[in-house]
DNA sequence: TTGAAAGCGTTACCAA
DNA sequence: TTGGTAACGCTTTCAA
């Protein structure tokens, strides 16, 4: 019973050649409509399932696509973007019968040899590129690999087809909702600088803050995580009389709005009472915190949904253009409220 | 340029026949060490790396295993477990040319087709199967099937074979640290009743406090979720007198407890000095956390690590003994101290 | 419209 | 020890 089902048991079952097989069963001209029906029926008697290693061979495709995370299990542990992220592009390479092999690299010059031997070996037929760094080797790597690939977010002049969910309008939104509540001293936590998607955000930041004739405020750098938050909070709060502290602040993700906000209250100041913090992301976990958490809530799902279609296209050879997706939009909690009276 | 080396080329460098080059750089016997020296040189030379496509129809194997998440992607956002897991699946996987193909499923129904589809092509040589359910389905699955598969902390008489990390010690030891500490009335949040270390952990739990001598307690599902530890605090504690209240309480993971402690915060009761809580799992955020939590710490990157050995072992024929790792052991931090004194 | 045969790049078997 | 050759299971080209 071990032995498979072959595209020749088929042809002989139908009675008709193995090259006619294949053409009907993947609907290719030159089959007559009688005897396309008897294949298929002979196909579906044996209960047939074309090989891949086969197809895969003849073909010249892996009929799989990559993601590298380059980053420490920690973050993978706590980021909420990928386990949504991978959940689209399931949904768009389950029906193609496409796979998903997930590398794992802390080091970057560790992810960059999975990508080589991704390539070398001709493992997958395309990969994702997320979480971009400046001037990322992973751009001219994939490219010198002749590895088609999909920007996540990336730069406006970034060299490939990229897929964007907008951050500035999200950012213009929460900055008009500070200034609507009265706030004048304004902070912001980025994240590392040397993801491009830190920068993208505090220069969203800076803008609008400019737009709404806001002071410009503290900048401090975070680094994504709960306990950078914490050091956030400490720098722009600890050792200062209430009228020096900032009265609203925006973290560049949740989860270190939420260590900001827990830090905060251990330093005395009330939130959203004497303190505003939102965050950006839209985790569940923010949903749950006390006071649950004001944040720009992005849509990880759909991004990996379309740039795993946008992947697709491109390995099947198509020019495939551009994509922005509905931007990340402001959603109010109850982490933000009117700035306190001023003393 | 896009042509790419085959042992064709290989074998023609050498001058010798294709069948020497295959024998000579996979180290099997019957090629002289002269010839071996040469085939090596030419193949180094011209830079060949054996086609995956090939190897993979010719050996009948694919050279990957795979993980099929079945929770819903929010799990996988917040959950610790498969980061580190699959960190330490590439460790294995990645020296031996392997790959992990991740699949998501969120409905139980689904994912089964996913391990169907995975085995009619031949996707996988192998799998894992983590998150057990009581009779899990997918069991009588991959054996009919005829897929390895290696089980990740299943029941003992589990009929594959399976790497577990004990919990009983760790369980053992907190109950012990709360009896040292005076608790008698204690309290368990559980995991779902249809994973099975949700029962493995509640069974240890009432033998630990059997064996310490202590009341039984209450016990409350949870759901491995922050809201379903602020739910399972509401039972627990909303509405009760400080005498009615439980002193110490475990939750059967780190994410629930933190929402247990937040909730109880509200609910008036200060851990730890009105209550002490623990949580199992050792994630990170229960180190940023304050006060920060009393966890039971598993090793999920070693149950990976081993999984992996196991996997490949059993793929290649091997007979594989099932493997126990260190236990996940008691840290105590600043969720537990001295039950309060009686009024 | 149908069928035969040549790849695709390995591994494995069997003569030489 | 070597080399030739037949699988492996498909797609694709080219005759018939």
């Amino acid at each position: 019973m071990n032995t498979r089902v072959t595209i020749v048991d088929v042809a002989a079952r139908a009675g008709v050649a193995i090259s006619s097989v294949s053409s009907a069963l993947n609907n290719r001209p030159g089959v007559s409509e009688e005897t396309r029906k008897r294949i298929v029926q002979a196909a579906q008697d044996l209960g047939f399932v074309p090989s891949l290693r086969g197809r895969s061979l003849s073909a010249k495709r892996a009929f799989a696509v990559g993601l590298v995370v380059h980053r420490d299990p920690y973050v993978l542990e706590s980021d909420p973007f990928f386990g949504s992220f991978i959940g689209g592009i399931e949904t768009v390479l389950d029906p193609r019968d496409y796979a998903l092999i997930l590398q794992m690299g802390s080091e970057p010059v560790e992810t960059l040899d999975r990508y080589r031997s991704l390539a070398a070996n001709r493992r997958v037929d395309g990969v994702f590129l997320s979480e971009l760094g400046v001037d990322d080797p992973r751009v001219p790597l994939v490219r010198e690999l002749g590895l088609p690939a999909i920007g996540v977010n990336a730069e406006l002049d970034f060299p490939m087809p990229s897929v964007r969910q907008g951050h500035v309008e999200g950012i213009r939104e929460l900055v008009a909702h500070f200034a609507r509540l009265g706030h004048r001293r304004l902070a912001l936590v980025t994240g590392p600088h040397e993801f491009i998607h830190a920068g993208q955000r505090r220069r969203a930041w800076s803008d609008a803050v400019t737009a709404e004739g806001l002071p410009g405020g503290e900048i401090v750098e975070g680094d994504f995580t709960y306990d950078g938050g914490v050091v956030a909070a400490d720098r722009l709060l600890a050792g200062r009389a209430a009228s020096e502290r900032p009265t609203a602040v925006m973290c560049s993700n949740d989860l270190s709005a939420i260590g900001f906000m827990a830090r905060a209250g251990e330093l005395g100041a009330r939130v959203p009472e004497d303190l505003s913090v939102a965050g950006f992301d839209g985790i569940q976990l923010g949903t749950y915190v006390r006071p649950t958490l004001t944040t720009i809530a992005t849509t990880p799902r759909l991004l990996g949904l379309e740039a795993a279609r946008m992947l697709l296209a491109a390995v099947d050879g198509e020019r495939v253009a551009d994509v922005d997706i509905e931007p990340a939009r402001l959603v109010v909690r109850s982490s933000t409220g009117p700035a306190p009276v001023l003393r």
